[in-house]
DNA sequence: TGAATTTCGGATAAAATCCTCCGAAAGAGG
DNA sequence: CCTCTTTCGGAGGATTTTATCCGAAATTCA
């Protein structure tokens, strides 16, 4: 409904690096497969994640991926920005070029309130609360296992 | 951020539509010059939405397309229905097969009423609304004539 | 040094979305 | 009837997004 796939497993991988001990890396695979991502795919969002600041990663033996010092204190604006791009927050509902409060489509007076309010969330969700919530157990990263799915979908 | 080029196109449409006086007939090619849109692709569009029953068309020298009766009162969650599918506003924010309630991603709290509002918006939002605000002179559903636009951009 | 491991970077493939083209069918009017 | 106009339906192309593959570079450890 609003994030592409690339931005959601960049958020998945960074939210779930985050819950591990700082300064150990983790490997790409170790992300992938716990998230239920392709690997190869993932590895070239963590490049970019790298590019973005976000991450420091190590090659070798002892390689993986670590979050940057500060990088907990990243809200999810700051990620979508580097994987949606700047005009993410900015078009037109209804994909109009222009559309502002001096010349607006029919929507944008109802949509701009809505759009602050998730701009707002966005803002304010950190990797560090994000993790937080995943490490108490109440919320989950990593999709249940299949075993589950069946029950589950009946509930 | 949120609607897929055709979505943006058949909302548009069907609320240029909406604005014409009902039983005659709309052209697509007019359709698509007014809002600087491809003709082709359109009429695809178009055709979907005949077959989602938002429209009439007819053929031949006096042919286009009209709004069905009732059709007025369509919300755009409905035509989103028909352009997006009914997992427009069901799937998880960041992707998760399953997740709800009971067993949740870390975004799921805080996401599911701002999602809320979203859908009520787009419920409330009818042709008819759509159509009236631009026919006020308030709104804007076509683009601004490209003379216009540098003076625009630079406000 | 050499072998093993891991990310890097570039090329490429697959799939989805966006878009075009064209002949056929249907309707209007002479 | 024929001609003109319009949508219909199917095939296909272009572009973007998603995903894979592989050799090269870097790092660890023996």
């Amino acid at each position: 409904m609003i994030l592409s796939r690339t931005s959601q497993y960049a958020i998945q991988a960074l939210i779930f690096v985050a819950t591990r001990p700082p300064g150990e890396p983790v490997l790409n695979r170790e992300i992938a497969s716990h998230l239920n991502v392709p690997p190869a795919y993932l590895a070239k969002i963590m490049q970019s994640l790298c590019k973005g600041d976000l991450l420091y990663s190590y090659r070798g033996r002892l390689g993986g991926f670590c979050l940057r010092e500060g990088a907990a204190k990243t809200n999810l604006m700051q990620i979508l920005l580097l994987t949606e791009g700047a005009s993410f927050t900015q078009d037109c509902v209804l994909g109009l070029k222009i559309c502002s409060d001096a010349t607006a489509c029919p929507m944008h007076a109802k949509w701009v309130p809505i759009k602050k309010k998730v701009v707002a969330l966005l803002n304010d969700q950190t990797l560090e609360k994000l993790a937080r919530a995943v490490q108490t157990g109440k919320y989950r990263l990593s999709d249940l296992p299949s075993s589950l799915l069946g029950s589950m979908r009946r509930a």
